[in-house]
RNA sequence: GCUGGCGUAGCUCAGUCGGCAGAGCGCGGGAUUUGUAAUCCCGUGGUCGUGGGUUCAAGUCCCACCGCCAGCUCCA
């Protein structure tokens, strides 16, 4: 008889030689550890039930450990596709996938003759608290590939028998079982129902199979799960600020920006208080530029067939252009990109390398073609103003450049209120175009500007395009989420396309680097983030309107029209509600506009020649003088608070 | 684009079984002159998303389209 090989495990500083193939449970008895949910050996997470086959350091779980939420919500995936199975009829439901998520799970399901709705949660809900409260034991088992075929057959299990056909020859199969109801399954799960924490089915929507839209749509139901009532409602908690900052909301409550459907759906409409706010952060935008050298260029939104064909757009780019517009026997494209109008600037004519590197910025609308149903808010629209510029430099300058540039962008973001950013550096792809050279110089760039910056970069290995290596930044927001805003990006492509030269000091020509970046990414986008950062109540510097003046009486309005006069002398953005209002309503008003300053003039005020500022952020700041205010609201502007 | 849900006054929303289209806010007029989040009175406001259909009768039922929402997929 053969002698089964051992394996070493390790737990904490205890080691256990064991038969390869030993379940984690047993491990974990021989060493005295009985109140454990499963163990993490390298990047997986295993069971109890689940034989080891590697040794190595185990990490044991427990309930409570942020880790062990895997297999709780693996288990609460299973339970609620047994609720399924149970209230419809196990032939008529047809399982897909299961996994968790970042706060719960999932579950793919057809349900043969129903579509479930919303209304069915509470529904299956109840349902799966009656199956935890059976506590019914979850059971691992591996069968043979053959043996998995015939059970899922005859459970009517399509989708599974299609993940089977997918695993490869020597791995194992395994299901898992509680109660009547089997699935197939890698775990890990919890030893039984009864040991669920808590959870809330929070919606449905459409998934395809497999993630293609070629294939049946199924039906998928998201759940929330944690151990304890406490965390679910937290999280519960942190949807409903969500919910709150939603930038469509306060788009309307602050009177920014409209989609009118008459006008065409992805389009913005941007109103008279959105627009001082854009019309601020582009001055800003313009200066910073200016300050590093930036040239400013005006381009067309439309361009001939031919240009969009030696850029390549028409050739890989096209489903997500604007149609064919044709005019006097030619034809004629939106642009969806500004690159090609600032490759012609370059053109125009021969570049010396004395010139570089050159700077093209513009804020640049473009237009794409976007699915109706991706459409949101200021977040993903049919028409957007890139904050965009190319930068044209020699192999020499390359470094520089880069560090130029993702140190103007983390200024710049920090400017608006953001604190945290990611950075991630997308390398060469398995296809790829541009020499070795190129790509070796320019990674190196960009890692060692990140590096120089005081950041650590993620790598994204083979993440780049086709046509060159980049870095995103993605901006942390007051919620903890991340969105990506900058992007700097080196092409190799549109240079060959158009054929860029520069003459060199050795009198011949050269090829240019070029980079492409966006900074605030679109102003559009940046706009959401940015009202859902602040929750409204944008940084003074931005805010459309600064102060309000709210007199008392009539008989404050003229001393209210002077300190009105003076603010906007110095430049100060300030409104005077003359309505024949109560002063509480105006007050209120200019609250829920989220207004910064609110100054109330009364007699007192009148007589002492100040006003009472009461401030969004800090509250009552008693009576000063007008030129305390002034000094005030100029010394936030200038620290961008 | 796909799946599911939704679309009623400028906004937020009610409208039962198919039987006269509603409220609050807003807006207009008037009164009121007030000390830190809604003064009172009167008035105004609708092709019930659009177009078809069923019916004696449609906001309500059916179909198509448009738009919105949650996702899938994709992305600045």
């Amino acid at each position: 008889m053969k002698v089964k090989e051992e394996i070493l495990i390790k737990v904490g500083d205890r080691e256990v030689a064991v038969p390869k193939g030993t379940p984690l449970g047993e491990v974990l008895s021989m060493v005295g550890i009985d109140n454990a949910l499963g163990a993490k050996l390298g990047d997986r997470i295993f069971d109890l039930q689940t034989p080891l086959h590697e040794g190595g350091q185990l990490k044991i779980l427990k309930k409570g450990d942020p880790e062990s939420l895997e297999i709780l919500r693996h288990s609460l995936a299973h339970i609620m596709a047994q609720a399924l199975k149970e209230l419809y009829g196990t032939e008529k439901v047809h399982l897909g996938i299961g996994p968790t998520t970042e706060d719960g799970f999932y579950y793919d399901v057809e349900v043969e003759g129903h579509s479930i709705t919303e209304e069915d949660l509470p529904r299956i809900e109840a349902k799966m608290r009656e199956i935890i409260e059976k506590n019914y034991p979850i059971l691992r088992r591996e069968i043979k590939r053959e043996e998995a075929i015939d059970l899922f057959n005859s459970l009517s299990e399509k989708y599974k028998i299609d993940i089977i056909e997918r695993i490869p020859e020597d791995e194992p199969i395994s299901v898992y079982e509680q109660g009547d109801f089997v699935d197939l399954c890698k775990g890990p799960h919890l030893p039984s129902t009864g040991k669920a924490g808590a959870f809330k089915l929070t919606g449905i929507s459409g998934a395809y199979w497999m993630g293609k839209a070629d294939q049946p749509q199924l039906t998928r139901i998201y759940g929330l799960a944690f151990w304890t009532d406490k965390e679910l409602r937290r999280r519960l908690k942190f949807y409903e600020e969500v919910k709150k900052r939603d930038h469509r909301k306060l788009g309307r409550e602050l009177d920014f920006f409209m989609i009118d459907e008459k006008v065409g759906a992805g389009l913005v409409i941007w109103l008279p208080r959105g627009s001082t706010y854009r019309r601020i952060l582009e001055d800003y935008w313009k200066e910073e530029h200016l300050k590093r050298g930036y040239q400013f260029v005006y381009t067309p939104h439309v361009g001939k067939a031919k240009l969009w064909e030696i850029s390549g757009h028409l050739e890989y780019y096209r489903e997500n252009m604007f149609p064919e517009m044709e005019m006097e026997g030619e034809s004629y494209y939106v642009k969806p990109m500004n690159c090609p109008f600032h490759i012609s600037i370059y053109k125009s004519r021969v570049r010396s390398y004395k010139e570089l590197p050159l700077k093209l910025a513009e804020l640049g609308s473009v237009y794409r073609y976007e699915m109706s149903g991706v459409l949101h808010g200021l977040l993903r629209v049919r028409g957007f103003t890139q904050d965009d510029a190319h930068i044209i430099c020699t192999p020499q300058q390359v470094d520089d450049v880069i560090k130029e540039t993702l140190d103007l962008a983390l200024a710049m973001l920090r400017d608006f209120g953001f604190e945290e950013f990611k950075i991630y550096v997308s390398t060469r792809p398995p296809y790829a175009i541009g020499s070795d050279d190129q790509w070796e110089i320019s990674q190196k760039a960009l890692l060692k500007a990140v590096e120089d910056l005081g950041y650590k970069a993620e790598i994204d290995e083979g993440g780049g395009a086709f046509y060159g290596p980049k870095i995103d930044i993605k901006i942390k927001d007051a919620l903890g989420r991340l969105w990506q805003c900058s992007t700097i990006q080196f092409d190799f492509n549109l240079p060959e396309r158009f054929d860029m030269t520069y003459i060199g000091p050795d009198n011949k020509k050269h090829r240019p680097y070029m980079i492409h970046r966006a900074l605030l990414g679109s102003i559009e986008r940046f706009t959401g983030i940015l009202l859902e950062h602040h929750g409204g109540l944008l940084p003074l510097w931005l805010s459309p309107t600064q102060a309000v003046i709210v007199p008392i009486a009539d008989r404050h309005i003229e001393y209210s029209r002077n300190i009105l006069r003076r603010l906007s002398e110095e430049g100060i953005r300030a409104e005077l509600d003359e309505r024949d209002e109560r002063m509480n309503a105006k007050i209120r008003e200019a609250e829920l506009m989220k207004i910064p300053f609110i100054l109330v003039v009364g007699d007192r005020e009148v007589e002492g020649g100040t006003v009472s500022v009461r401030s969004k952020r800090d509250g009552s700041l008693g009576s000063i003088s007008v030129e305390e205010f002034v000094e005030l609201v100029k010394e936030l502007v200038r620290e961008k608070k």
